[in-house]
DNA sequence: CCGGCGACTGAATGACCATTCATTCATTGC
DNA sequence: GCAATGAATGAATGGTCATTCAGTCGCCGG
């Protein structure tokens, strides 16, 4: 078989398999995150999806799979995105502000992505130590990497663990996550960005 | 029936039986917190608390009520200990370290108690929204209702939200819970409290 | 056209387990 | 002793899916 005609093969069925494999997982999304997992049938993702129950397991392992293969492609976007989005900006705390907002964007952006990563990916203590193990310590990292760095540019106290301050950072906007997904009242959840940044550099204390 | 009789055998009988419910309870957060919520069986749980599996039914409606009632009474045991714990202490700083304190004591003392409140219980949507309405809301109350009064009394600063600032403190002790939880290093959760009131009164910021 | 390839289908399979209930057992009052 | 009571048992039931795989279909090169 030449070359081009083996790209061309490669183009043209590339596309609809990943367009394929994309569809089931947004199904996932959606279904996981109005039934929650447990409740939710690999054939109803599969109906979402318009595909047959069969072909859900020709793209994961799994429904295991599907519910790892979400959490992983959401955080790697989280990652690069995030990386990418500090790239361009010196001042400390403008840095841990841009972190809070493209945290809380995300989330704001599609409650049932949120309804996923907040509610449905703490199932279990096994699934939950895996995910930490990887792409959650990366972003933890990043937070604390931003804090540290300020430190040493003398915008932040020295006295306070870079690694407490990340994971109080990081567990205040979770909270508001959860607590937006929960309520009833629409409200956009990237404003609570700044509140969160503002209150946790300025402190409590008069 | 006499009188005196009649309170005889309910004393006797109502023990053993409170024994039992108990038992039953702590077995079932032992067994949630090994395997989670959904492989766990009922029969597991029986067997750990050394009564058959028909037994269960007799103390609790389902599987679902199981879990259902150790939320319900670490919560209200939360709730009673918070409030007692918050009579005698008039500086607003000081109430928010004994909130803390009690709230990673509570979950330091008992692991197995923290997965299933931390992990397990955050099974579905559904679920989460039927304990955050409750308990959970009226101890966010609490430590809503502190900082208030707190700034009422002039040692916190009045521009932050009461309500934002109760979010972003029970987020950090629960991101801090989460954390200790799935850590293998050994170290006293409780220690964490006052870093986490130090750093949300004194701010990052110089 | 044809042969064959591979994506896709969806009915069938085989486990699994919450819940039930007929039966057993221990205790009590008489 | 002897019913009567009701707590406790645990085997049986019934329903629920995740997963598989034998077969279908459409497409492509020749």
């Amino acid at each position: 078989m030449p070359a081009a005609s083996a790209r061309r093969l490669a183009a043209v069925k590339a596309t609809p398999a990943i367009d394929k494999r994309d569809a089931i997982l947004r199904a996932a999304i959606k279904v996981f995150a109005r039934h929650g997992y447990f409740q939710s049938q690999v054939a109803d993702v599969a109906r979402v999806a318009g595909v047959a129950a069969g072909t859900v397991y020709l793209y994961f392992r799994s429904k295991d799979d599907l519910l790892v293969s979400i959490f992983e492609r959401t955080m790697k976007d989280a990652i690069d995105e995030g990386r990418a989005a500090l790239a361009d900006v010196a001042d400390p705390v403008d840095r841990l502000r841009r972190i809070a907002r493209l945290h809380l964007d995300r989330l704001g952006r599609d409650r049932d992505l949120a309804v996923v990563m907040q509610v449905e990916l703490r199932q279990s203590i096994k699934f939950m130590e895996r995910c930490s193990s990887t792409h959650l310590q990366d972003y933890l990292n990043i937070i604390r990497r931003t804090i540290s760095d300020g430190q040493a540019a003398g915008a932040f106290r020295n006295d306070v663990s870079p690694n407490a301050a990340a994971k109080v950072l990081f567990g205040a906007l979770d909270e508001m996550a959860t607590n937006w997904m929960l309520s009833r009242r629409k409200y956009a959840l990237a404003g609570d960005a700044d509140v969160v940044v503002d209150l946790i550099i300025g402190g409590l204390g008069r």
